[in-house]
DNA sequence: GCACTACTCAACCAAGCGGTTGACAAGACC
DNA sequence: GGTCTTGTCAACCGCTTGGTTGAGTAGTGC
């Protein structure tokens, strides 16, 4: 299985029905009933979801009566975003950089643009 | 499978090794077998974790002599910080709704907060 | 044309995933 | 104490996934 928290964060949101309970939960906490009732599945399936999305810090889950609520732990999506951000960046930056080298190029020396570390 | 832009570049993500060569990629490009070198695994093997990346339209494949340079296509990631985004502000949008309710609630009235919409 | 480099395609395999059904647990309500 | 609600656990099933090996393709270089 998925060791890290990253990978688990991104295989949990890779499903689309566990993306559509976050959006749903972004609007405020729902039982396991209340998250089921607009998928055409068994409460079983929703409760193994949930489970998922509970491994990867996604959502808490507390004690209410017989009821079980979920509430979104949004602060996990730091860990993706800094993630995605930090290569985002890089490459935007590996980018201009190579326009700086071909813009200071002469133009009939310009060759096809290689890789690596421009210096 | 997954049929969907943003569950396949979850998904692609969800794998260490497919990260790791994302970050590699942002470097710069690379061919296959420089982007094998690191792992303990057949080429083969990396060959189909480029083609998940591909799918996912996190890299795009040229052709150079026998060569097939990858190369990172990072406005994919608009997509993911996009979703991302919406959810948590809405989340924490949410959280100072819920404090400027509890702040304009008498000490003594205060119930264990309920959720739902609190108009 | 023949060998070499750099891959890709196809078939297979074990493990994991999303779904099911059936049985059970925890708490409210009568 | 029985029953109803709310949910979990366990076993199973078919499909996908990440890995393998073996064969084939595309382009270079002698």
């Amino acid at each position: 299985m998925a060791a890290d928290a990253l990978s688990r964060v991104f295989s949990a949101l890779a499903d689309p029905t566990r993306r559509d309970m976050v959006a749903r939960l972004a609007v405020g906490d729902a039982t396991v009933n209340e998250l089921a009732a607009p998928y055409d599945v068994s409460l079983q399936a929703v409760s193994k979801h949930l489970k998922v999305l509970e491994d990867a810090g996604l959502v808490s889950r507390s004690r209410e009566a017989q009821r079980r609520p979920v509430h979104l732990e949004a602060q996990v999506f730091d860990l993706m975003t800094k993630w995605i951000e930090r290569y985002r960046r890089q490459a935007e930056e590996r980018y201009r950089r190579l326009d700086d080298v071909l813009a200071a190029m002469p133009d009939d020396v310009a060759p096809a643009p290689k890789e690596g570390t421009p210096s």
